[in-house]
DNA sequence: ACCATAGGCAAGTCACCGCTTGCCTATCAA
DNA sequence: TTGATAGGCAAGCGGTGACTTGCCTATGGT
């Protein structure tokens, strides 16, 4: 969906994971937990962070592979280039929500 | 506040708002409720329109003049270009929220 | 003066979202 | 094989946001 990306984008937590993957591609979920807890000292639960990751994978914002135990995360600001465009070109008609 | 910016983008119906002030700059508040009904289908109350608008008025996306009985509203895009910028730089650390 | 128009303010309702808690599965090391 | 690590699923709670309803102010036409 494309309302996904707005959805994804609103929420500030995820906007700092945003940050975090673009500092540092490839982590895997604790990784984010550990580095969100030291760094911005945000102390979420394990959940709270996967569900975010999940919210932003479906917004295309960031893909995730697997290698055996681990899921690492990149992260992928393509669907960004989208938002700014929208408003700048005479507007093209949007889905009816 | 930055925030605010993401919080305002993230409601569709924001977003036909401002497809509309694209499309057709310094419109007023029942202007945007007609185009809104005719063009969108959406049957929305004065109030949530003009609710709409203060938090577009305050991301700092819209900006409002008044002229006698009038107000009119007029969009404002730049504030759109901090979004793809903050993802493709090294990332600039956040406020915590 | 009167009334219609354009807009604002405040409270209340309802649904969604972020987060937690508890339990379950899978992979690797000893 | 056993235990520890990495992650997933589902129900539940609390807060926030979108929208409505009702009433109030101000400007303009006649």
């Amino acid at each position: 969906m494309e309302g996904d990306l707005f959805k994804a984008l609103a929420d500030p937590t995820r906007r700092v994971i945003l940050d975090e993957l673009t500092a540092r591609d490839g982590q895997s979920l604790f990784e984010i937990c550990a580095r969100l807890a030291t760094r911005h000292g945000l102390a979420l639960s394990r959940q709270a962070v996967s569900q975010h990751l999940a919210v932003l994978e479906s917004a295309g914002l960031v893909t995730a592979r697997r290698e055996g135990r681990y899921k690492f995360h990149d992260l992928d600001p393509r669907p960004l280039e989208h938002i700014v465009t929208r408003w700048l070109t005479p507007a093209p008609p949007e889905e009816t929500p």
